[in-house]
DNA sequence: GGCTCAATACTCCATTTGTATGATTTTTGC
DNA sequence: GCAAAAATCATACAAATGGAGTATTGAGCC
């Protein structure tokens, strides 16, 4: 036995959760020393921390498994995801493989296929349960239009010129920058800052970007 | 056991057909007794007297495996196609998919795994070898495979504390807020900070979440 | 006409942040 | 054990930012 898979495991059930850990590390070749309640503290520390498989729960408070995928995958993308859902929900199954998701199991399976599943995945396949194969494998038949990704409605409230301006400010312009792109002066734009402060509830510029760029609960 | 799955063979190879109906006659809850050498007739005879699993070779003389399931798919779509190839050749896996077939796997799979495959077919789902699910998966995160070469090599020069300042920079904290997560001076997380900036060549906190999150070119 | 809203602009003030310089203690690699 | 790297803290100053209040103009609407 040479070098073992290390594990990560995203699961917010303790029972669950403490019940993968006790597989994995009872396993031969596999440690799992890294396990997180929520996906806001596996992306703070995957994000440092990297591993070679990490078994994420879809359905987490807070922010959801594919959202964490979303963001750890360009980061780190030979750490390999293995989505795990209790039941096989269509969108979430396509949203999850645009995020970068590898793998797709379903929670009922058994300790056996679950340790065949990730190995496997360590190598380079992606295992997945079949049922949800069927659902990718039928989107090819009737070759699907790519969905339009999901707006944030927050965004709304604000008017175009205050979109303008947060979209600069995204960028890391400061309040002079966006002024003197827009013509208008550094005064009018922090006021627009502020009101776009109001309108989304925040009271500084990375939080208003955060939400700009749809990462509201990183 | 109630009904047998009906299973048919389209094989050109003569040991491996005949393997492969041992196999499927021998386990239970399985019968073949339609077997084919070449697409042709497998078009004609399924057309007639159709079954529900047909185990199809793609690589066969004449007419394609691929083909035949283009056939035979519209004029009988619940018969379940299962491709059984050498090698995952990509462009073929595709191709197949959108002629209709459901499954797919390499003829080195074990024989248990291989009756678990077509039960798993008449069942609804999709088995799949994991190297070709991984081809499939793959076409849905199209990131141009940054795969190793050219990662985010910025954040790999920062500490794992600076990493660490840096993630809760993202969230919106302000220096002190930071400070007192990490129960250090507002101080030092101002000097981490500032060595941060010096080591992305940026000036402000929304430029270097930016790069931490990986959002250069927004 | 009167009303509302968006966009523009100003002032004043307190706080936060960016930059610079310097120093001490821990950790880590060889 | 030593040298390098990392983490810690301090002081100081200038610039940027967040917060509050106020005001003018023009567009669209009832």
């Amino acid at each position: 036995m040479n070098t073992p898979i290390i594990v990560a495991i995203v699961e917010d059930k303790d029972d669950i959760r403490q019940s993968l850990a006790i597989l994995v590390n009872g396993a031969d070749g596999f440690v799992c020393k890294q396990t997180y309640v929520n996906a806001e503290d596996a992306l703070d520390d995957l994000t440092r921390y990297p591993v070679d498989v990490v078994l994420m729960d879809i359905d987490l408070p807070g922010m959801n498994g594919i959202e964490c995928v979303r963001l750890l995958k360009p980061r780190h993308p030979d750490m390999q995801f293995m989505m795990c859902t209790i039941y096989d929900e269509e969108e979430k199954v396509f949203e999850a493989l645009k995020a970068g998701a590898n793998s797709f199991i379903l929670k009922r399976s058994s300790p056996a296929r679950l340790l065949d599943a990730i190995r496997e995945l360590h190598d380079g396949g992606s295992p997945m349960s079949s049922s949800i194969a069927r659902k990718v494998v039928g989107s090819f038949f009737n070759v699907p239009a790519p969905a339009e990704a999901e707006r944030n409605t927050e965004l709304d409230i604000l008017t175009p010129r205050e979109r303008e301006i947060l979209g600069r400010l995204s960028k890391g312009y400061s309040h002079k920058e966006v002024a003197d792109e827009l013509f208008v002066s550094p005064t009018t734009v922090r006021k627009h800052i502020f009101n776009i402060y109001e309108k989304l509830q925040v009271h500084t510029k990375v939080a208003a970007v955060n939400k700009y760029l749809n990462r509201t609960n990183l």
